[in-house]
DNA sequence: CGACTCTGTCCAAGCAAATTG
DNA sequence: ACAATTTGCTTGGACAGAGTC
């Protein structure tokens, strides 16, 4: 009996194969499984190396026991046969999967340099992506965080854009099956931080005051809003959110917020124009000395309608940007602008989390990061007059 | 000795772990791997439903072997103890990841909605979605490949966005695998049809043909062309592409084409603007009739801007857009525009893929799908004076 | 010469499910 | 309803054979 076990170990599958010699004749490149149907396995060139199978497996991944001569001929074998490893029983009885995985509301710009940087940092320790999108059906987004559950990702980055009490529920879904998160980009109000997860958040009140109080040290008094509050959909939503907070910021500082100085714009990425227009109507006399836009796609656009239309930044007027991505065009003028400290945000979850599936043991108390934002001072801001 | 064997495999597994009962105590959601560190498997249901772990497996797939009542008994011992099964052995035992490898050069504005299409439809169909973007770089693409058939992925979309040879290795690899690849969104000259690889393709040419001749049967003589050729990167050589062929298109329809009426902005976003003010400053008798503006969301910037210059569209000029995505905003003016017939091509692309993962048999003659453009009418062109 | 490391290779028990008799 | 087998790979231990004291 041990002898008919061997001889099945040697033989690979118990189907009556011809022995793999006879396939010299093909082209080096092997094609494993166009023909056959069946993929090459560990035990095809264990019989073409004449080893045993679990040596072909030491071998290939240089463990020490087995000889360089030996492993050459193994690998050497490998190639010619065209094998490569099959991760799922790989990862089935090793335990990693080598999975991240992401789950995004929707595929929007604003998602598109993070949704890169995990990939870059990923890649690079090991990583691949698995993609989700929830279009802020929390349903979805529990199915989709189940589904990385029963796929055994190592880690979950994840961006629900919006608060929900569901959020609570999802995060000890995963805390129970042992999958380290890190939430990403909510705002820190009391509800966020009793989500029981990692956090890495941004602080749009304080970076919207930074921003007012630049402008104020430098002098002015009279500063507009530029916001694209008059967008349908979430994204509107979180325009509408900053004009709230910065409204609330004015009263705070005491600045006054005249109607005619808050510019709704429909259109975050086209709207510049039309506030440049509304501004070049008016009588010089009745212009703010600074406006405040609160997205670096409005303030590009800003940028570029009111240098065409011969308003000079920032001699005619201040323009502050404000972005919590990454870098983009400079436009007509360097945009100063209110940053994320640091970099990139999404390095910074992607860091952590990679830390997190390092260290098997998931710290209990959760960190709540809240990143925080800086003038980046370049030339559209200056003293008026 | 089979006694034996049964004993160990009603234990589960031979770590001398306490049954089940005793965390009868716990709550209702059990904390499965946290406390544990170990996940909970189809043995743990069987032992704390007592029945053998085949019949579970059987019984949560709603086999009719299996007893109703004895069904919702091990049902609802795997929700107490909070089950839910390993997609890995699954797969491994079954063949079926359900996971679709998407292959991208990066996150751009462009694949946004093809790749939420990609998981729309793919979810749908029970597909997971593993994104990999490869920069530009040939050898990043190919490694990425390599391991999406490593991860046993079931079939691979892929939007390279520029011909290189190796493409055709790229597909000779996945089609030795035996994955069934979409290739996307190349222009369809020679050199991409020899890749071995099912493909859906833009037509550029005959699309911007067709904006051409629509505007022509409007009876304009005098067009002009606008486009973001000026942009860096990558991006700006798509434009450069648009910016040469219409060229060619000019000069074979007999058209001329004024330097004056060559618009390059260097923001396809922003640089509507710089367009329409350039116009504004001409004498009107100098302005074209018509400009085609070789992308859409150049041509809503364009006509939000000469709205906002108090210029009539298409009163006072027709304005033509192209585009490859999906329908956006409308602006200002709804925007008649050169775009893919029959919706969108990533929806075929991912229906293609679909149909090919389910019959098994990859039909060797690969299809070469060229998507045909077509004119959607609305109201930014007119027949001129 | 036997007891002793080493080495290089092999064995078999896993991993968590599906499948089939 | 159960038992046995299968999937492809990892891994700790077993076990020869060579080298050392």
């Amino acid at each position: 009996m041990a002898s008919e076990k061997k001889e099945a170990r040697l033989r690979g599958r118990p189907s009556g194969k011809r022995p793999a010699r006879s396939s010299s004749a093909a082209s080096s490149t092997a094609p494993a499984v166009a023909s056959t149907g069946k993929r090459t396995t560990i035990m095809d060139v264990a019989r073409e190396a004449g080893v045993d199978f679990s040596t072909v497996s030491l071998a290939l991944r240089k463990d020490p026991r087995i000889r360089t001569e030996t492993r050459e001929r193994i690998e050497a074998a490998a190639k010619k046969i065209g094998y490569y490893p099959n991760r799922l029983a790989r990862s089935l009885s090793g335990g990693a999967t080598r999975v991240i995985g992401v789950m995004l509301t929707e595929m929007s710009r604003f998602f598109a340099t993070p949704l890169e940087e995990f990939q870059r940092v990923g890649e690079a320790a090991g990583y691949t992506l698995s993609v989700h999108f929830s279009w802020w059906d929390m349903e979805r987004e529990r199915k989709g965080m189940q589904q990385f559950c029963e796929n055994c990702v190592e880690g979950v980055i994840w961006a629900p854009d919006v608060f929900d009490t569901s959020l609570r529920e999802t995060a000890t879904l995963l805390h129970n099956a042992g999958i380290p998160a890190v939430l990403l980009g909510l705002i820190h109000d009391d509800d966020t931080r009793t989500v029981p997860c990692h956090q890495i958040g941004i602080d749009i009140r304080s970076g919207l005051r930074l921003g007012l109080e630049h402008l104020l040290s430098l002098g002015h008094r009279r500063i507009a809003i530029a916001t694209a509050a008059g967008m349908e959909g979430k994204r509107g939503d979180m325009f509408q959110l900053r004009l709230r907070i910065l409204r609330e910021l004015f009263s705070e500082l005491g600045l006054p917020l005249a109607d005619a100085d808050t510019f709704l714009a429909t259109d975050h990425e086209h709207g510049g124009i039309e506030i440049a227009m509304q501004l070049a109507r008016r009588p010089r006399a009745d212009w703010p000395t600074a406006i405040f836009a609160a997205e670096d796609s409005l303030a590009r656009g800003l940028a570029k309608s009111l240098h065409a239309l011969g308003i000079n930044i920032p001699g005619d007027i201040s323009l502050l940007g404000y972005h919590v991505g990454s870098d983009e065009l400079m436009g007509p003028v360097p945009l100063t602008t209110v940053s994320l400290e640091s970099g990139n945000f999404a390095t910074r979850a992607i860091d952590l989390l990679i830390g997190l599936m390092r260290k098997k043991t998931p710290a209990i108390p959760h960190q709540i990061i809240t990143v925080p934002s800086t003038i980046i001072e370049r030339e559209s801001c200056a003293s008026p007059g």
